[in-house]
DNA sequence: CAATTGAAAACTGTTGACAGTTTACAGTGG
DNA sequence: CCACTGTAAACTGTCAACAGTTTTCAATTG
């Protein structure tokens, strides 16, 4: 029974479907397919080399993460989050986060404050320098440990979801190296209110952080009136959508029928 | 092949995958389909009179959702909620409740007011008659309502699929007789900050309620029994239980036909 | 008689094909 | 020249079959 353990035996262990849907993710995810473009099965199966049937479970499974938008006998749409959606998201996380903090606060060990905290310096560090590639993957860090160490398996799943569904909105942003001194100083916060044991402070400290990165966010991009199709107001605009251009499927008409 | 039922003409706007995930759901939650048990792709497939592709993609949904885990080569089970998990799903029940309690104190109209108030008032009616049947349906209502008004689609739908989840370990539970005036009486203090426009105090009621719901449950289940399944951790490492369902004593697959 | 081994059965993963529906486009008539 | 209609192409939804893997069980062997 020995089997050669190699980059096989990953392919082995994890379903067609899933490696189709980590890519299709990737490729939503750093904007090689946009959002509001649509999901042809067949290209996609082909480009993969794989059968329409792990490609339609994948979809399927992004639905249900919230990255695209099905539509029977229509198709698969990369999802478009409004304004106004992604500002919930952003409720959300702050909420999960200020959630993290409190919890730890509570009860997190000596390793795990030194942890954060050690991650805080590098943060100030690479501010400082102005390596923004740094801070970000640093700040991704951090933010994955608060989460790590909350104890909370589900939470931790459930901002992970909301993390990527709000790279639909901001295409890439980022953080502006004019913002890293400010957002690492509200890390410094949350990390103080842990350690001092203010379960309270550190959940408003950890709610702020993430207002505060929405409100940074916000202010950077004034209106989103760019390119994009403005299908999704208007209903009366005479252009029905169509399988082969970008649009939104919103509201889709009855099905007419014609003989 | 033209057919002329209106009732199946419904049918055509849904995918028939979305009707076989419904009934799936339908059938975990029902508790007709036990915590660990394992679902047979061709078994469900013929009696539900579809083939297994619609079958494998309603799963895979349920899988997203939660309620299954799937296993390569090896199947689907009902996902078993362990006590700890069940706790994390009530904090962040919790989580979300109060804030949603929070925002109606800022936004709330009259009418949603008066609305909530109103089930309050039924709620009370039923509980003091006796009626546990009534007083479960207006208490979904009511919560659903405090989600709805909020104004946050996103955590209302995370809502939701929470409280599936917690449908897997709590198998009935529903609300002792004895509970619901305690429980009700938390209803009142929420509707009573939501009417005051205290959202700090609104918040905390909202995080009580959910949180006295645990502690109403909790109590009342003593513990859960051990025989712990390796379910939790990475599927990629642990030894895999065997299909005939060892580590399921009481029900037992049924015998394989053999000559 | 117990342990082992080999093969068949059952089940999942994947593929290719068929059917129904929607869109696109060309042809026709005003 | 524009609107309308009918047909063809493209795409999604669904199904049936094939392939690989795991489990079960009987036969064999010590």
């Amino acid at each position: 029974m020995a089997r050669p353990q190699s980059a096989l035996e990953i392919v082995r262990t994890r379903s067609l479907t899933s490696l189709v849907q980590q890519e299709i993710e990737s490729m939503i995810l750093s904007g090689r397919i946009k959002a509001g473009e649509r999901l042809n099965e067949q290209v996609l199966a082909a480009k993969l080399g794989v059968s329409r049937g792990p490609v339609r479970e994948a979809t399927r499974g992004l639905e249900r993460a919230g990255l695209v938008t099905a539509v029977v006998n229509y198709g698969v749409y990369v999802r478009k989050v409004s304004r106004e959606e992604a500002f919930e998201l952003y409720d959300l996380r702050a909420l999960l986060t200020g959630f993290a903090c409190q919890r730890l606060a509570e009860t997190a060990s000596g390793e795990q404050r030194r942890h954060l905290s050690n991650l805080v310096s590098r943060m100030d560090a690479a501010a400082r320098s102005g390596n923004s590639t740094t801070y970000y993957a640093l700040n991704l860090e951090f933010h994955d440990a608060l989460m790590r160490f909350a104890g909370n398996g589900r939470a931790k799943q459930i901002d992970e979801s909301l993390i990527k569904e709000m790279h639909l909105f901001r295409q890439r942003s980022l953080v502006a190296p004019a913002n890293m001194l400010e957002s690492n100083a509200e890390h410094q916060a949350i990390v103080a209110a842990i350690g001092a044991g203010d379960a309270e402070a550190a959940r408003r400290a950890g709610e702020t952080h993430v207002r505060g990165g929405r409100r940074r966010f916000s202010g950077a991009v004034p209106e989103i009136k760019s390119a994009g199709p403005p299908m999704s107001a208007g209903p009366s605009t005479a252009k029905r959508p169509s399988k082969g251009g970008n649009h939104e499927p919103a509201t889709r008409q009855q099905p007419r029928r014609r003989s």
